[in-house]
DNA sequence: CTGAAAGCGCTTACAG
DNA sequence: CTGAAAGCGCTTACAG
């Protein structure tokens, strides 16, 4: 199982190496008798030209790198899946890199790993410092984001600012006035911009609707259905309850969904429910939520980059926006009105519509009295 | 911005290539003075070996792939996440390709797209057919499986077998006698063995228990919430309904939860429902199901590949298992009598008192031990 | 302990 | 339309 060469195959073909390489990239004139023996050779002898030699002779490695906080999220996930697809079909290989951490993403930048190895390399959802853009800069390929934008740098991003004002502004409309957030935790370390522009988005609802932001209606957390279950079980420890949560993400929206259902709220009838992404089991929970199409995010910053490595020109930077829109479901409805503000869930009316009540929550586990610890009986057979 | 080769370095540092390339890596004898030379003048010029040089020089690519069916379902992108991670610390990069369907499938394996390419390669949940076998045996490069087991490929897998018999024994012990599978079509043109697997260890949990296999309370579909979903709705829309259904995975389980809220049957009181995975909602549903450990699965073969890879010698191909184990948690509960084997949900009596279902604590099997089982007990910290 | 030289397998002006 | 030759940037026996 020698590795066949270039040469093998100019020997078989009877010509020389530098014909089999034009002939086989399909360059320069080429007599059609010559074309289709090499042809022969080359497929009789399972020919492929080493990747090695060609990078190192034309300094094109045919590469792109992904480079992402997470992998198994469902975000993350679904973008990398639409950024595979393009560049698969492009013939171009795809270097999957993994920034968990600040520390991981220091030794990342700081060392060239990408050096000499990538045509270009898209960055999904990272907030870059001014050390990172100029190391990625020194890289000298194209750089693509999505979920963030860096001058000079092509991105695509929804607009998340505008997106979570319409979520918010839905529930105003219904008329809602006790209206809390589920964000991402605004300290946490790797800087991520989008919870940012969400909660803003939240803030500005509010205040152009006449309402006061109230600390008090935040809770924070990671961008988990733990992360909103715990965040919720904080806003419901507090003074005041909401009637309505805007989660920012959908995975923390099930997580809240849960709490309610645990400290027996139902939802819409006692509180309702945005969430953010359209996950797909969304619609299983009958979630309202602000929907975005991720593959197609992918795909479309994939296909930016291919044509900018494939092409013979570097392609200008460009800002590209993917749409989102309100899908209500049935999480969200219009407050009930309560005597007592302070009331639990015993002490309110019941509402006069309980089958709106969404499938699956409230059937498989016994109300219990919230608190921070996680109920969880387990038992191991074996 | 031109690229500072390696002849840039030794030019400062005044000493040969040959030396600079020694010394960075570590080899042979050298002076402590040249050593610190050479690396002061390589971080000064910002230099990085080129990996396309250094692959043509040494053969080596210090590149791994990794092949899936599907990159967004919950069990890949966990397992591609396990993998990444060993790989990363390893040093090497990984490539990603995805293989969706059989003529994508067949265009990767003809063409020898990996050749000269990586190091070695992981495939995923793919059963291989012998030109597919032999395509990649030629690839002259260790090959690693999940999921999987080929002659003379190491693999790491879970007893599928075992681990299905257990869950459906589960019920067995309960007293369920009418229990429904879930389960992958087993005519999806992808070949998948797992669902096989998974079948087979419910069917002679049946035979064994001395139940029938019925083929009116087996059904199938798509590995997902979909799919679980419209099975469910097969299984309910026949002759004689189950008091218990083993879904293939975690997600059709979800659907099947959902299926059965949507109808009016309770779950556990009417219905009993196992999943498999222990996929993170599961614990949401407090879903019964079979924990698996899909990153450390990952992170295993990951390390058989790298201590490979890395090694001088190609170390022999091993067979590793991984672990499963029942979860017992609140869908899975002794059957109620029914007067009405044929009724419809809201033909049956209310069930008494729920309460007489104490959370967790009467639902435990007791743990028998399944032929061949591994006795393990984990417990989890944190 | 260190250099000069050959070689890894391609591509691409440069000639013809 | 096709070849010979140089070069891409490394590594590694082979000498010294």
């Amino acid at each position: 199982m020698a590795k066949t060469t270039i040469k093998d195959v100019a020997q078989l073909a009877g010509v020389s190496p530098s014909t089999v390489s034009r002939s086989l990239r399909g360059i320069g004139g080429l007599s059609a008798g010559t074309v289709s023996r090499i042809k022969e050779a080359a497929e009789h002898l399972g020919y492929s030209v080493s990747p090695a030699a060609y990078r190192l002779a034309t300094g094109r490695t045919g590469t792109i790198a992904v480079v992402m906080p997470y992998i198994t999220r469902w975000f993350f996930a679904e973008l990398l899946g639409g950024v595979e697809k393009v560049v698969r079909e492009a013939g171009l290989d795809l270097l999957l890199y993994h920034v968990g951490d600040t520390e991981m993403r220091q030794q990342y930048f700081s060392s060239g790993l990408l050096r000499k190895r990538v045509d270009g390399v898209v960055l999904v959802t990272l907030a870059l410092t001014d050390p990172e853009v100029a190391a990625l800069r020194s890289l000298d390929v194209p750089v693509y984001m999505v979920g963030a934008e860096v001058e000079g740098f092509s991105s695509v991003c929804i607009d998340d600012l505008d997106s979570s004002r319409t979520a918010v502004q839905h529930l105003v409309n219904l008329g809602h006035s006790d209206i809390a957030l589920i964000s991402g935790d605004p300290n946490e370390p790797m800087h991520f911009t989008v919870p940012l522009h969400r909660r803003r988005g939240y803030r500005e609802a509010l205040v152009s609707a006449g309402l006061t932001v109230r600390p008090e209606l935040e809770a924070h957390g990671p961008f988990t259905v733990e992360g909103g279950y715990s965040a919720t079980v904080k806003l419901l420890s507090r003074r005041s309850l909401p009637t309505a949560i805007f989660a920012e993400s959908d995975e923390m929206a099930f997580g809240a969904l849960k709490a309610l259902d645990r400290v027996g709220l139902r939802v819409p009838e006692d509180v309702s429910v945005v969430g953010f992404d359209d996950h797909p089991m969304a619609s299983y929970f009958e979630l309202t939520t602000v929907a975005q199409d991720v593959p197609g995010q992918g795909r479309l910053i994939a296909e930016q980059l291919v044509s900018s490595v494939m092409g013979p020109e570097g392609a200008p930077a460009v800002r590209l926006s993917a749409q989102t829109h309100l899908v209500v479901r049935q999480t969200t409805a219009a407050p009930v009105r309560r005597p007592d503000k302070h009331g639990t869930a015993e002490g309110r009316p019941a509402h006069p519509s309980p089958s709106t009540l969404p499938p699956g929550v409230g059937t498989h586990s016994a109300p219990r009295p919230a608190s921070g610890a996680r109920q969880r009986k387990e038992s191991r057979s074996k």
